[in-house]
DNA sequence: AATGAATGAGGCTTCATTCAT
DNA sequence: CATGAATGAAGCCTCATTCAT
């Protein structure tokens, strides 16, 4: 059934979490499941399988985010733009905070496999600030002499620092409502 | 001699950054440098001790550098003040590539005592960062209103994803000067 | 199954036996069952693990007997109640030939964890001959001013450096029985 | 010199009985004697040799003391002439507490060279017995039908397990003197 | 589908001993 | 005589994966 598959998914998620690619053994998840060694081998490859699975499902949740800059553009200002972006963004990390912590943290340290996962997943993303970029420019938000790639990189450079600290560091102070608004501010004042 | 462990040092830092931690194996360090893998164990106590070597070395190579604004601050304006520090850094990095590339990679991921070594070296390296934004309140270059914290985490933050893009991900086309050019306009519009 | 870690427990008393603890590699036992290395693992923590089990066994086995002296106090004399005694350990030392060997040789030599075993055990050997004591002075077998800590200092020293000899040493002429009737003589001829 | 050979003995005895043989490192003899490594072996040929000098030495010491008991036997009663021959090895066992310590703990344990070597200490020690024996019974000290074995196996077992509790299990309340007679008083009722 | 005992390749590390200086 | 850096065989243990039930 999907339903266990899903559950091995959600230990997997806590277990990579918790304890790194590496030091996450195939005895921790099952245990946390309740079911035995030989069954996870029926609904994965193995324990890189289950690990790109995670890579894919984070995929899927946050890409799509990154498409949904249209929802928040009727007549706002970019400031408020960016704010409402982010913050969408910082909720979604603090949702999927495990998830997030082992892609922020290992996507790319663990092995060449993972990487080409995460280079595909990188250009996606690309791709959707891409067209975010071109919306903006033909909404006389900003204009066209911003450079792209270092729009892109910035946006998620920045984003992903603050969460890393968050998460990963555990800087508890930080007030994601708070972050959004400084950082969309930063921005706003960069791009104009 | 101490010759010899460098040489080790120099070798751990090519085979770490070429395969991470856990798929490095001493016996490839050691083939590395000739010696038999007990000599290994004359100058570091384990796999481990050698690693966080490296990171203590990443850590002294790149703190002092966060000292260094004072160099570049003769009636300059805070565009170029950013563009060079920028620059500075980013030579840096491409001068220590590999272990960049195993700091940025890693160090966060593979292991509790390792992220206690990064936090330290984080703590030193905001502390710095917290002397240079006295250093521009002081000097009229900022006004006092910029959160520090947020000025902080967003350079940091920033540098390293554009870093990480180069040397991780392995962009080649991402030019130094410009690079430190634009990030550094970025800056100097987001904080004035 | 409780069988393997059994097969596991007599593989090792004969090793162990016959190589002592540093000489005595898990290959060997392993082999000796017919598992494979990561099997042993199942089962015992570690070597050590394995070699603190046998002094446990050895404990189960050998403590109660003290306790045994009961059985053979029918209006007996001290001089057969002594011979009996002894008799039932020397055959229980033969029984548990191997095992007695590793507790007399190694209990004590091996390493600080074994030693405090072994002091537990010892101590509650002083625990059953104290009893055996009061029981002796209760039955008017012995007087008073019999000082407990020689006499059951003397009994084990005896007894084990007997069993000593014919063990390790592998003096084949110690006969068992003619052993308990002379040192019970003594014995009685050194208490009464 | 021989100053060096014997510092390293003193060394050796002194870790030895701290450690164990297999828990003995050379680099911890070496560091306490201050020499090189390589020095040592210029004056033992292996560790195993080291440890067999000082079986031999502790023979030396040891053995001897079995032929004197004729010093003490002017007209004196058998109470009196165990008394003092116990408190004679008693305070021997002292001096040399370390090397006690070796012998009882570990000589027959470790290796079957060692094992030899007590095996003869052994038989030597039983020859000097068997003349203390037929002395005895010129004199008329004793009869002849005491079994010469059990008397010699009784007389080394009660020391020794005295002795191996005062040093090995520390048992700090034996007096020696008290020891001396409590047991030659046992002795002496055994085989009168 | 599910189990879980068994596997075994392969990693890290130790330490007595050597030998060129 | 003395050194001490270097050696490398060999031991312990791990853990993802398999497969007979």
């Amino acid at each position: 059934m999907a339903d266990r598959k899903e559950e091995i998914i959600q230990a997997g998620i806590e277990v990579f979490a918790a304890r790194g690619y590496y030091n996450t053994h195939i005895a921790e998840i099952v245990e946390k499941v309740g079911i035995a060694k030989g069954t996870f081998y029926l609904y994965f490859n193995s324990k890189k399988d289950l690990f790109i699975s995670l890579i894919k499902r984070h995929e899927e949740i946050f890409l799509k985010e990154f498409d949904n800059y249209i929802i928040d553009t009727d007549n706002m200002d970019l400031k408020i733009f960016f704010e409402k972006m982010l913050l969408r963004f910082f909720k979604l990390y603090k949702k999927h905070e495990n998830l997030s912590i082992i892609i922020l943290r290992e996507a790319v340290a663990v092995n060449e496999e993972f990487e080409d996962q995460f280079k595909k997943m990188d250009a996606k993303r690309f791709q959707s600030l891409n067209n975010l970029h071109q919306f903006l420019i033909e909404n006389n938000y900003i204009t066209k002499n911003i450079d792209f790639n270092y729009f892109a990189c910035t946006f998620v450079g920045i984003m992903e620092s603050i969460v890393m600290r968050r998460l990963i560091l555990n800087e508890k102070d930080f007030d994601i409502e708070e972050a959004a608004d400084k950082i969309s501010n930063y921005f706003y004042k960069a791009i104009s």
